[in-house]
DNA sequence: TTGCTCCTCACGTCACGTGAGGTGGC
DNA sequence: TTGCTCCTCACGTCACGTGAGGTGGC
């Protein structure tokens, strides 16, 4: 026999760098109960249990609901398996997609907002760097930063002046910066 | 007088877009409190409530947490608002990035896990249209696609080629592909 | 009187986190 | 006996949705 036949729940948590209150609440929904108790009714886990948690531990990294996995760990005919996965992985996907969208959305209005925050502020302390910093916070790089000016200088090039003013920039950079967004 | 001096929540539903519920969940965390009650106990919206409604909505598309808008939106004196402001709408950035970042994994993923199905089943009704059409629906354009493939091949060429065949695509169809997958 | 709009509870959701209060193992 | 790990409730979270049961306005 060997020296470690079964798992409780804190080995668990080691091994799969989840926390305990996770493994309770799979327990509670049925998605994922131990196979044993232990005599002082302590939860242990076999080596069955700890593949199929494997499995969650996938499903999960791939975003799907609790509810969803259950229903694929779950043993059916193989060919409705398949099918039922394939779908369900391919609706995670549309889904995932939105979420993308909505947040790439979220993240033009942010930077819309912040941008006339600027403007309308002569901010103490708002500088060059300072605004380089919340673009690249922004997950903008050199490129998506050369193009930013660049719309905003095609946009509404007044703004933009008002905006590059704003940062207290020397007339020279200023007009430097506006040739190079115009010239792109 | 004007006709229309205040707004009750039908009315304010209609004007904004939002659920009934939303409104009276913003009343009852004191996030929007209608100025005004009618004898009947009916929730009456001045002029200055719909322009602080406009306020919450527009954060609210920027993806900022009630608590947070209700913080934002409340009166003080207006150097610290242009500070927290200003801070919260780049912290709202900063998650927006994260959470964009955690989804793009779980699309990797996603993509990654039908892969394998589709090369362990000979997927009955599997054709190159239905596979162009999933990672189509992961967001993936011509590009995209071309560029899956080349790092397909690239990684790992006999799976590139069994997955090919796994399509039922001709030969020289596959020839053609993973030429184009290597030339690229 | 008849719809229509409005009101106030109260409970459900999703995936846990956070205690409180108590027991088993070495 | 002392830590350490384990156990079972029970309540909180976030932004609403979904009824139930009842009243006001035209």
């Amino acid at each position: 026999m060997s020296a470690q036949e079964w798992l409780t729940v804190g080995e668990m948590v080691k091994q799969f760098g989840i926390s305990r209150t996770s493994l309770l609440y799979y327990d509670e929904i049925n998605l994922l109960k131990p196979s044993k108790r232990s005599a002082a009714n302590y939860r242990l886990y076999t080596d069955t249990d700890v593949k199929k948690m494997q499995r969650i531990m996938l499903f999960r990294s791939a975003g799907l609901a609790l509810e969803e996995i259950k229903k694929l760990t779950e043993r059916k005919s193989a060919n409705r398996q398949v099918q039922d996965i394939v779908s369900s992985f391919e609706h995670r996907l549309l889904t995932i997609n939105e979420e993308i969208a909505t947040l790439d959305q979220q993240r033009e209005i942010m930077i819309r907002l912040l941008k006339d925050k600027m403007i309308y502020q002569t901010a103490k302390g708002m500088t060059k760097e300072r605004w380089s910093q919340i673009l690249s916070n922004a997950g903008l790089d050199e490129k998506g930063m050369q193009n930013w000016h660049q719309q905003y200088e095609k946009q509404s090039p007044k703004e933009h002046q008002i905006f590059l003013e704003s940062l207290n920039l020397a007339e020279d950079e200023i007009k430097r910066i506006r040739l190079w967004s115009m010239c792109g």
